[in-house]
DNA sequence: GACATTAGCTTACGACGTACGGAGTTGTCA
DNA sequence: TGACAACTCCGTACGTCGTAAGCTAATGTC
């Protein structure tokens, strides 16, 4: 199931947001008069860091406010002086995840090259942060290190003479095609090291089990099954591998949008 | 979060979803003998039926066996003689969500304006559904019902012309196109009703806030900051309808396809 | 030194998915 | 016809979750 973020108090979220990470988080508010109590024991970014760790490793199924306590040192109650719900945290941790990459990409060899650069940073990010693909993209809050991804490829096209009209639905393309492809890319991984099995083994089970349950499929579905009785490509990756194979098709739908850019008329 | 399907066994998985829902459900298995035991009193059709009402109603999050259960007049445990768990009773409802879409479509009016009747079909249905785009496009079951949505998309690529090797590529990334879109656009008019504020007058509260948040945001993000300043395309839906908004700006992306498969050179 | 404020954390609650196993019902076969 | 095995149904219970409430102790200000 994909979770969804940004569910908690916009505002509290927000400040959440752009104060512990931003360069600007003093200015922001006037100095806070030192407040009396214990001195705090953990830090936002401590728990935000303990988390991805957590998410990382086990998956976001297995993320929970005790885990992360327990990793801290702590129990899961101790948590919630710094983040006001789990929410809260898991935009936060989406946020981080998106943190070091460039913040703008050489448009010296052309426009299809940087968006395929920047495309390829993306990707790595989310193939190395899985779970990123399982919170929802439509949340509301953008924190500052997913702003900077937006800004970086907006730098591009802007910079590459995509015209106005074009760049929100050129944007708004670019993030469906690759986190889809991402979420497929990181599904496949995850079955073939969680069963054992490889990708393609687990396909012709599959075809099998399909061909007796279904032995009218091929008359039902003519075009399916020629679909997947094509040979692969001849420029496809020969080693059967489902990431690079996924990371292919995406390829391809990307310089397909980028022949539209730039052959074709300019979209409404 | 995004639910992830196709996780319980795959085997019983596709039984179930190719069993309940085809018309050779009865010829796949030679007779089986009658079984001793009470008469069952729910079938899994009524299962999935009511699962979906719930969902449809209260969305994904509150979809809960004890909730089908008593929505049925039983108790949670009661389902399990049915169905193996609450993984496939997602797969199943996933499945059943996509029934009664056209097979196929005219190719009369051309392979735009036939994508287009297919694409509007497919974000109507998400629409009414929204609980679908939680559930992870990535997962490894087709249903006859999702297997006949791919098929009329095929017949329309196949029968328009596309190149076989342009075909894989599009059809993800429409699929994923539409799947992205029609999130967004589920999302915000979700907000919409759960807070009571009109999605324009959220945005306008969101941005003062990030306004006094992050003052120097102009200068960090300068292209963003001009995209957000920009004013809505000409043609653009003039009453400011979220939903209308984002089916806009798929529209776009869409042409930006379908401009690239009709002008543009063959993807690998 | 008194006191307001705050962090840390224990306890507890209600919800969840579902394992387990008993009770009751039915077909089959001796 | 009676015994039995197979099967459905489902109540109970376990372990998990997020987090509300509230106590304790530490710290700053006056």
């Amino acid at each position: 199931m994909t979770v969804y973020g940004g569910q908690g108090d916009p505002a509290r979220t927000m400040a959440l947001l752009w104060r512990a990470h931003s360069p600007a988080a003093e200015a922001t508010g006037p100095k806070r008069r030192a407040a009396p109590g214990p001195k705090q024991g953990l830090t936002v970014d401590a728990i935000i860091e303990a988390a991805i760790a957590l998410a990382d490793a086990d998956g976001m199924e297995k993320l929970s406010m005790r885990a992360v306590g327990e990793r801290l040192g702590t129990s899961a109650m101790a948590l919630y002086t710094y983040v006001p719900s789990k929410r809260e945290l898991v935009d936060l941790m989406y946020d981080q995840a998106h943190a070091g990459l460039p913040h703008s990409y050489d448009l010296a060899g052309g426009r299809d090259a940087a968006v395929h650069a920047w495309t390829g940073d993306l990707w790595t990010r989310y193939l190395a942060h899985p779970w990123l693909l399982q919170v929802s993209f439509a949340r509301p809050v953008l924190g500052p290190h997913e702003q900077s991804v937006l800004e970086s490829l907006l730098g591009i096209l802007h910079g590459t003479g995509v015209p106005a009209p074009a760049v929100r639905p050129t944007v708004s393309a670019l993030f469906h095609l690759i986190r889809g492809a991402a979420q497929t890319a990181a599904e496949s991984r995850a079955a073939a090291t969680a069963t054992g099995t490889s990708d393609e083994q687990w396909w012709t089970e599959r075809s099998t089990q399909l061909a007796t349950l279904v032995p009218d499929f091929a008359t039902r579905f003519p075009h399916s099954a020629a679909l997947s009785a094509a040979p692969p490509p001849a420029d496809a990756p020969s080693t059967y591998d489902p990431v690079a194979h996924t990371r292919h098709t995406l390829d391809a739908a990307l310089d397909l949008l980028l022949t539209a850019l730039t052959k074709g008329r300019a979209p409404s």
